[in-house]
DNA sequence: TTTAATTGTATCGTGCACGATATAGTTGTG
DNA sequence: CACAACTATATCGTGCACGATACAATTAAA
């Protein structure tokens, strides 16, 4: 029996498995809002950036145009944001908040707080993690190219 | 400013970042095996499980049939599994592992160490970090229905 | 100032995830 | 025994992820 490939000696599987049930959690509070969860992170970025280019925003989120484009196609058809080319160079496309986008970050205001209620976990533990996917989040991102 | 819902205040996003990352490192190391990363967690649980239902797999790597059958179909036609109804429940498919599934345990075998290595982390920080994980991974299961 | 590289976005194909629904086989109850 | 409830798997539709490729706009080099 190879002990290193048992699934309860993985790190990545429980990596896996709770982001994939974190991002059911959320999609809870965002489906009536009509948001998905990468879209919900997406929003976050344009809360903060917005207007920026599709590049900004696929480094904030680090992902590519092949997922960012038909997402930001989505959250235009639902009227939370625009497309537009900049003037000064019509190789990027801008990403514009809505009146509705804007006002939806106040209606999403209380997701987090709300979510970590009702997952029940003390905040301690929780605020470590946090710390320490942080400390090697950037050794991740060196092993991509983007 | 809501602080609340900046990217870098959130717990969710280098959850999601890092898992979607740390496959992505593994793809290195599975697609010459032509395995992706959910079918190489799958053959984990076959190693210490087969043969066994669907049903069995799906609750060990939480995951339903919707994504199980297919992804299964995938591994038996690569030639790595095979799948036959149970004869005492005709409701069953059970799994098992073919003689290339068995040998492939063996390729696999230094991968999470390469993985560890090229990842260039300190291993204290990614065992507490697998601790945190299990810790948390059964809250969330609760909060879940399957 | 053509031409060659670079940049920003889009498109295509494959494989997850997952909610919703369907269906065949099994079990329990009157 | 009939038949309703349950169980295990399959199917369908939508939306990510991501490698690979294409392409138009811009910039750099010769």
């Amino acid at each position: 029996m190879l002990t290193q490939l048992q699934l309860g000696n993985q790190l990545c599987f429980p990596l896996y498995a709770s982001s994939r049930l974190i991002t059911r959690l959320y999609q809870e509070y965002l489906t009536p809002l009509g948001l998905t969860y990468p879209q919900y992170i997406v929003m976050m970025i344009l809360w903060e950036h917005a207007p920026c280019s599709i590049k900004v925003v696929g480094e904030k989120a680090l992902l590519n145009t092949n997922t960012l484009t038909p997402l930001l196609k989505r959250l235009e058809q639902q009227g939370y944001i625009h497309r537009r080319r900049a003037d000064s160079d019509e190789r990027m496309v801008l990403i514009h908040l809505s009146e509705a986008g804007v006002l939806l970050q106040q209606q999403c205001s209380e997701i987090p707080a709300q979510l970590m209620t009702k997952l029940g976990v003390e905040p301690a533990a929780l605020l470590s993690l946090k710390k320490l996917l942080d400390e090697i989040l950037p050794a991740l991102c060196e092993h991509v190219d983007n």
